[in-house]
DNA sequence: CCATATTAACCAAACAGTTAAACAAAACAG
DNA sequence: CTGTTTTGTTTAACTGTTTGGTTAATATGG
């Protein structure tokens, strides 16, 4: 009765590199088998089918994620700084991994046709979040009234870009640097949303 | 040796929406076929295999973008018009088509594995095009010093995630509308680049 | 007729999912 | 303790189906 073994860690990240890197369709039950370093049959007997290992996939990650920017926000002092600490936050995250970026992204691509209703949710969760955020910064004065689904978009968008194009925007044009650490990649974002790219302030 | 019957665009119109829409694994040659109206063996006698079919999207897709993207710049007095010409040319092309958008989006997920050669130069030709606009326009004064493979792929990736995840976004919270069409997404877009988010002017 | 265009039918490979059997570790009886 | 049964774990081998790709035969126009 006692649980022995593998552990389902070991099972779900080795589905989620996997997923990350082929795809739903593309990634092959076998291949994750491998990756865990066991037969196939084990994957059915812990966890269940493709579509079920995808599912845990997705809800995992997605937890991971949106922890890291409650975190982040719960942690600020005020709008301003939760925001910085937003940007922030989504950096680290794909510096540390690029499983979930990858995952999210083909999720966008595909209009989220595939997501299961946790993820779905997630989501929701996420631009409640920033919106509230974004309108307590206005009722304070500290924020300009942006739309807070161009916001949220435009970080997760070249946050998750950035990270993943980071290699081939090398192997692109090898002489312009551009951010490559999570870092380097925050405060490039941030600089921007801050100051905006236009000299001498206010249009 | 007169070419007659169904022209080529139509095979290429048809895999670039089942490509786009199931990605390049998901996509079944037999749904390409039968999307464009004909059987599967026409499509090996007029383009080749899959492979073959996949990266003749890429190719079409790409050059509709850049195309639309210099032809954005070239028409623009200035680095400032240009790049809000840049947002304006991205984000009508992606609310014309989201066939583009998520390929790209696939194409970056995977890290471009699957990336014909002419893809990859098109993005470092695109990169060189923004990156010289920026520092024409820091040269000029009227652009701050930012970094431009930020600044690219903070637009291209919320215009992108942005048209992708209108329905989504609807679905996930039905109360915030945000940016639907290509227009509201480019002005939402531009409000920040050229303003940022921060109340009171530079900080 | 001849060249080009088009398809129905076919094939081999790949793949998700199953199963029966081997294996390991407790649980138990003497 | 020791042999035995029982329960849970792991896998090699198998199966039915799907899929990319081919081909031989058929239509169509010059």
């Amino acid at each position: 009765m006692g649980s022995a073994g593998v552990d389902e860690r070991t099972i779900l990240d080795a589905a989620a590199k996997v997923f990350a890197e082929k795809g739903y369709d593309g990634a092959r039950v076998d291949e994750i088998a491998a990756e865990a370093g066991m037969n196939k049959a084990m994957l059915y007997y812990r966890i269940g089918d493709k579509e079920e290992l995808y599912r845990r996939v997705v809800i995992q990650g997605q937890k991971t994620f949106t922890d890291s920017v409650d975190r982040a926000i719960s942690g600020s002092s005020g709008p301003e700084e939760g925001i910085a600490g937003i940007v922030r936050a989504i950096a680290a995250n794909a510096g540390e991994s690029r499983l979930v970026p990858s995952i999210i992204l083909r999720e966008i691509a595909g209009g989220g046709s595939t997501l299961p209703p946790e993820g779905m949710a997630g989501i929701g969760r996420l631009m409640g979040t920033v919106r509230s955020l974004v309108e307590k910064g206005v009722k304070q004065g500290v924020l300009r009234k942006v739309d807070p689904a161009a916001l949220q978009f435009m970080v997760m968008g070249a946050v998750f870009t950035l990270s993943l194009t980071a290699e081939m925007r090398q192997a692109a044009s090898p002489d312009a640097p551009g951010p490559l650490t999570a870092d380097e990649i925050a405060s490039s974002i941030h600089d921007i949303l801050s100051e905006g790219i236009y000299a001498g302030g206010e249009e």
